[in-house]
DNA sequence: TTTGAAACAAACGTGGC
DNA sequence: GCCACGTTTGTTTCAAA
């Protein structure tokens, strides 16, 4: 599916990306267009599947989500089924924010979030050790975080037009 | 700073972060309570910085960032200013989504987005490895997504009420 | 803290350029 | 493609309980 996406679509997009409460009207007094158009063009966006979902991003912290961990993990052997069944078992783990296969010296890359590292402790010991196809995990400790967003930068996007 | 959340106010969160377009409206209907308290607990859980922001999420696929990338990085020295400065510099880096300092066999932990691995080669040669606090980098390219969610679990505060 | 109603603003649809 | 207006729907405030 090709790309279609002019100047004021991907500007849209960087817009509603940082803030999605943005009116249609704000929107239209920045773009210099009216309402109308911006209107369409973010329900084309949406359509045509650049526009996932609309959601609140919470506070971690605040929550008293405290502790990132990243986990690379090896498993015993690597048939497709083990595979497959290693990534249905950690789906089901909310922890589990993240998880990746990968090429590299790890078969998964995970990224968990919990409440602290003690909560981490009794994961590993309580949900990921009892997975069978599980060989060897390596933890990596978050202890300061020095970059977090979410946000897609779109500017390459702009080289291409 | 406390939290003292009940279980109506657990339960507008679990839904804003699942669709931030449900209105006070909806909400009321699915919580027994008429717009204005929701409205007032929408407002309060802001104010109190539980809700960090709105945001539209963007389909990175359809977008054509297509390559994600796991980077374990140390550096060649471990004083306060050569931590800093490296992460003053991935900063900067808009292909970069996460960085952490971690605990472990690395010194950071670094989230990359890329258009496709030829990118990414691209990202090592002419930015990441000229920063000159580097020292070894080890990638981990994804093959094949797992799980990936910017949704929180919030069970847990649930049974501490 | 809630309800219900009323004022206001935004979302969405239509017709004309 | 866009603009301008009109209707519907949601947001926000406020009196009253």
């Amino acid at each position: 599916m090709k790309n279609n996406l002019d100047k004021v679509d991907i500007r849209i997009l960087e817009l509603l990306q940082e803030n999605s409460k943005m009116t249609a009207k704000e929107l239209s007094g920045r773009l210099n267009l009216s309402q109308t158009p911006i209107f369409e063009r973010i329900k084309k966006l949406e359509r045509e599947g650049y526009i996932k979902n609309y959601m609140a991003e919470l506070n971690e912290r605040r929550l008293g989500l405290k502790q990132i961990v990243f986990i690379g993990v090896t498993l015993k052997g690597h048939t497709r089924s083990y595979l497959e069944k290693f990534v249905e078992k950690v789906r089901e783990f909310p922890e589990v924010l993240e998880c990746y296969q990968v090429a590299g010296n790890y078969d998964f890359m995970l990224k968990v979030i919990l409440e602290d590292i003690e909560a981490y402790q009794v994961f590993v010991e309580t949900k990921l050790s009892l997975i069978s196809e599980l060989g060897n995990v390596n933890s990596y400790i978050a202890i300061k975080k020095g970059k977090q967003t979410h946000k897609l930068d779109l500017g390459f996007l702009r080289s291409r037009l």
